[in-house]
DNA sequence: TTTGTATTTCGTAAAAATACGAAAATGAAA
DNA sequence: TTTCATTTTCGTATTTTTACGAAATACAAA
């Protein structure tokens, strides 16, 4: 073919992409925030903190849902949300490579001179 | 007022939300992989990688300058972007500790056994 | 000055995100 | 079973994002 433009992006420019889709809106950052500072809380706790109707809430957990971040189990009349560690590791470890990629060139200049 | 609810995000949630969003397209992470390779590259190098529309790439660059993470200067008859490193710095910390916050918060409990 | 190359801006269309209130669903408790 | 509290789903409106091609701009070189 003539042009090399019609590449796919790569799987971790999705990954990256999707992860920080879902911190891409401050209710959500916000609900993790208090999920990680309780290790466990159950809905109406949580739409107490955010500026939002509950419907809307409901949609960013549910958004929070689909990339991983959270899972959400029944608890009595309540809904009990916590933060899926497993995925966080990886979130985490994900973008902090991403983030660190201009310093890890760095590092390979000065170890070459 | 009867309920804490309509406080407003934290600037901190709103800014890390920011960041975010820059990242959330994979062309815009690819974007800015490819910058970080280079140092430096002008747009039709970078066009050349990505699967859009010239004109797309150039909003997308556009995305990426008002978010602060690049910036464009000119060139002859091109246009010369770099990552704009000093933004750059606090995307990582302000991600990196955000990412964290659940380890520092175990360490916490760690050191309190 | 005309031409050519590089990039952006414009106009616009289609899709996705965000938000709300009303209604439905779930399951505990009376 | 009826009622109550909690949360989600539905319907819908508005805004934002994403994408493209055509036209405009900018400026170097002929």
């Amino acid at each position: 073919m003539a042009s090399p433009k019609k590449e796919r992006y790569s799987n971790e420019d999705i990954l990256i992409a999707r992860f920080a889709k879902a911190l891409s809106h401050p209710a959500r950052v916000s609900i993790l925030k208090h999920l990680a500072s309780l290790d466990t809380c159950c809905f109406n706790e949580i739409s107490k903190v955010i500026p939002l109707a509950d419907s809307t809430v409901s949609q960013h957990l549910t958004e929070l849902q689909k990339a991983g971040l959270i899972q959400g189990s029944i608890e009595a009349p309540r809904i009990k949300y916590c933060i899926n560690w497993k995925n966080w590791q990886l979130l985490r470890k994900v973008l902090s490579d991403f983030a660190d990629m201009k310093i890890s060139k760095y590092e390979k200049e000065f170890s070459e001179l």
